[in-house]
DNA sequence: CTGACTGCAAATAGTTTGCATGACG
DNA sequence: CGTCATGCAAACTATTTGCAGTCAG
């Protein structure tokens, strides 16, 4: 959170109370949330923000690269707090949308085999696991 | 295309002129396309056919596993032809919008290895993998 | 102080639905 | 011929934009 806040006042945005109840509420939260859920969220402890501040804060920390947005299923965006920084994927729980980060991920192989065969020039991947957590599952 | 059609059959669907111009302009194309996109090219041969035709076939070829989703970037959907059955993933190049099918991926044992550690149970990925085609690389 | 930020309302973009008409099987 | 499919228009949902007032730095 002081790190988010940081990295804000460092590259030229303010830190309003509007911006702080997003963050804290983003970071407070394991699970990857739509911009509406993290509105209701944030809204029912801050009456007076709105819908656009949340839509144009996920903006901004997108773009300083502190969230990142899960894929997965659904057809509304998803977003998630970047906890380990630089390279990881996401393993999704289809019950409750918890969300775990791993960073392991040994396809670079993969990837210098499909470029040869390709000839593409491989930029990136996405790479998501789709499952039920353990407490979902004994919830059944 | 006749398989396609076949199947449609078989499930009770009825192929309609409309159906069988979106399943050809879909079969054709190498690369992913919107809805919107789609109906472009389809409503450029065939003036009559409207958009939520479209959408409604893309809905049923869905429903029949003939047709998935390619995630990526952008906000829109994006559909692809499900040209070798099962388990594959999707090479996209960001320049032309080709898609690259492949089905070849080790990630089983990572995907044990996390199951074991985090207590999920894995249902499915997601891989893609992002870059850019020899032909686009060469145009810049 | 002042430019960036907020909140509202209205505009857009993408997708879905209701309904009368049309055509596949 | 009956039923499912189509096409239009209108409804809906998610997201973006314009603008006047407000506030962090």
């Amino acid at each position: 959170m002081e790190k988010v806040a940081t990295i804000l006042r460092q590259s030229g945005y303010k830190l309003t109370p509007q911006r702080r109840a997003v963050v804290s509420e983003i970071a407070m939260c394991h699970e990857h949330l739509t911009p509406a859920a993290l509105y209701e969220r944030v809204h029912r402890k801050h009456k007076k923000i709105g819908l656009v501040t949340v839509y144009r804060t996920l903006e901004v920390l997108t773009e300083l690269g502190l969230i990142c947005q899960v894929h997965g299923e659904g057809v509304q965006r998803s977003y998630l707090l970047r906890r380990p920084s630089g390279h990881h994927h996401h393993l999704v729980c289809s019950g409750c949308g918890k969300v775990v980060d791993f960073a392991q991920c040994n396809i670079t192989r993969l990837e210098q085999k499909l470029s040869r065969e390709t000839g593409f020039a491989i930029d990136s991947h996405l790479l998501e696991f789709l499952g039920r957590c353990r407490e979902c599952r004994r919830a059944v």
